[in-house]
RNA sequence: UGUCCCAUGGUGUAAUGGUAGCACUGCAGAUUUUGGUUCUGCCGGUUCAGGUUCGAGCCCUGGUGGGACAACCA
């Protein structure tokens, strides 16, 4: 009867839209969304958001989603960033169907339904400047006035237009209007601008065109050309829907037409998400540029060591709805542990070295440990590891005057070594600043791990064998910004909140030579430090490593 | 002195007129040869005032608060 274990899986808003329609049979139950940047700039994770929402969608409803570039202005488009975008979205794991498309292939048509609607006396060539223009639109609460030219004759807007085409006028000089309203109180339909004059080369078009569509005109007619159901945007495009749907009614004669549907875009704490912040970062070299792994775009992220997996999950996790937010990073955070936990190797870094001799292990010994790759995932297997008479452990794991609870090496206290033998450290040296530069130890044999030893310590440590070692450079990242909402404040700039931390570059690492050849874009815990991949930077004789995230430390938290 | 949109724990997001749930964060504890992971528990919420109803987070009215709109950008 009841089947208690299939629960009904809440809907976000726009499933809810999209199952009552298949309910209804509109549009014969198809579904087709669409990703639609602009090629001015990276993909960030907002735009991951919205990539795993209608490529998501897409799957799930068995319907489809294209790839479309809303290239109409070439001022500011450009190839490489078309280049960016798709292997952008390749990486997060989605493949549009067929295509990618590109609003600039609707050139044509949109010209020609331009032409309709000015034969219609929908539309119409408007000379003035863009002062006047603006000046007569007025402002959202007071109407705007008709321009002189709004009432010209038909055959003189079509002669005009397209003599525009021919590019027979400066920029700048006339302008297709459409006929709307210019008593509106949304100023959208203030006679919005179809068409401006644009003597630019463009990415695709090359020089055949001197007008370019604006983007309302152009958005709602690509969407019907691909006969897109539903169009997701974001919230600030919800006052350009009237308009939307205005275009729409002059060239829509079946019963099929698009709908535009606004979810709100994603906010990061601790993060600047525009574009143009964002490009101010990389241009003033706040940042090494749109990739630097501090940076919100899917190429930062990716070189931060995040998975396309994690992001996924985030992108879920986070939901879809309406109203303004600001999403903790912390949830990010979460998100790539959550993943790298489960698929990285265990091994063993030492950032900030310190020699510990253990003073009773025979000068001539050595011998190999094994180590579990990864205890998460029982077909890891295990590896070798070379131990000796002379290791580095971490700076930070060691107190000349420790309170009780640190469960690490000081004067007379034992530790483990992970996957070794438990240690006791005798004496240690310090120069002349104080700085400990030798830690003096005697290690019981009988401890050895696996052998079966049951004595227990209850510190752990990190270490690697001194002989065996290979360098390193480290990239430890933090967040760019010490404020949670960094162009939040009215009175100040988002780079006053700049974090000088954020990046903190460590040179004399000391690796276990399993890492030795490991290729750009590996990834690895660092046992009790962190997740870590290697820098595309990184050379098989000077190897670097990023920090992806840190592990959670309780340890560091107490102690804040 | 406009139009449109939004309002649920610290942060997100569910509940579609019938027990306010989940995740992250935070705080405890258990386990642990990673102060990780895993497990358990705890803290904490419907913006306000009316109305409709047996019953309102949900519907209605008003207030308050927040956001968007005045590019020949998208």
């Amino acid at each position: 009867m009841d089947t208690p274990d299939k629960e009904t899986k809440s809907l976000n808003f726009i499933e809810s839209i999209i199952e009552e329609d298949i309910n209804n049979k509109k549009h014969d139950g198809r579904i087709h969304l669409r990703f639609p940047p602009e090629p001015n700039g990276y993909l960030h994770i907002g735009h991951a958001k919205s990539i795993c929402l209608n490529f998501g969608l897409a799957q799930e409803y068995n319907g489809k989603c294209n790839l479309r570039f809303d290239d109409t202005n070439p001022v500011k488009e450009d190839v490489e960033y078309v280049d960016s975008i798709k292997e952008d979205i390749q990486w997060l794991g989605f493949q549009w169907d067929e295509g990618p498309y590109y609003a600039s292939d609707y050139f044509d048509k949109l010209y020609e339904w331009a032409v309709k609607l000015i034969q219609e006396g929908k539309a119409y060539v408007d000379e003035q400047s863009q002062a006047l223009i603006s000046e007569q639109k007025g402002v959202p609460t007071r109407p705007g006035v008709e321009s002189p030219y709004r009432n010209r004759p038909v055959e003189e807007s079509l002669d005009l237009f397209e003599r525009m085409k021919n590019g027979e006028f400066e920029d700048g000089t006339k302008v297709l209007r459409a006929k709307v309203d210019m008593t509106s109180p949304n100023m959208h339909m203030r006679d919005p601008i179809m068409y401006r004059i644009l003597h630019s080369e463009h990415h695709r078009t090359g020089n055949k065109w001197n007008i370019y569509p604006m983007y309302d005109w152009a958005h709602g007619q690509s969407d019907f050309i691909e006969g897109i159901t539903h169009s997701l945007c974001t919230l600030e495009f919800e006052i350009h829907r009237p308009l939307y749907d205005w275009f729409l009614d002059q060239i829509v004669e079946g019963s099929y037409r698009p709908r535009q549907i606004e979810f709100a875009r994603l906010n990061l704490s601790y993060t600047v998400m525009s574009k143009r912040k964002l490009l101010q970062l990389v241009e003033e070299g706040i940042v090494n540029g749109w990739d630097d792994p501090r940076m919100p775009t899917i190429s930062g992220l990716r070189r931060r060591g995040y998975t396309p997996e994690s992001i996924r999950s985030f992108a879920d996790r986070i939901g879809v709805a309406k109203r303004d937010n600001i999403i903790d990073v912390s949830l990010l955070e979460f998100s790539v542990r959550e993943h790298l936990n489960k698929i990285t190797t265990r091994v063993m870094g030492v950032l900030n070295p310190v020699k510990v001799i253990i003073t009773n292990y025979p000068e001539d010994k050595s011998e190999e440990v094994e180590l579990t790759n990864n205890p998460e995932d029982e077909n890891s297997g295990s590896r070798m590891v070379p131990f000796g008479r002379e290791i580095y452990i971490d700076r930070d794991d060691f107190m000349e005057d420790p309170p009780r609870k640190f469960f690490r090496m000081g004067p007379g206290r034992e530790v483990r070594l992970k996957g070794a033998y438990i240690i006791k450290c005798e004496d240690y040296k310090k120069d002349d600043k104080g700085n400990i530069t030798e830690i003096y130890c005697t290690y019981d044999s009988e401890t050895k791990s696996g052998s079966g030893a049951t004595r227990k310590v209850k510190g752990t440590l990190h270490w690697v064998s001194a002989e065996h070692a290979i360098d390193a450079e480290v990239r430890l990242y933090d967040r760019l910004f010490v404020d949670e909402e960094p162009d939040g404040h009215k009175d100040k700039d988002f780079k006053d909140f700049l974090n000088p931390e954020s990046l903190k570059v460590l040179s004399n690492c000391k690796l276990e030579p399993y890492l030795a050849h490991a290729k750009a874009g590996d990834k690895f815990q660092f046992q009790r430090l962190g997740y870590f991949c290697v820098d595309p930077d990184s050379r098989s004789n000077k190897l670097i490593f990023n920090r992806t995230v840190p592990l959670r430390d309780s340890w560091a938290k107490k102690n804040r």
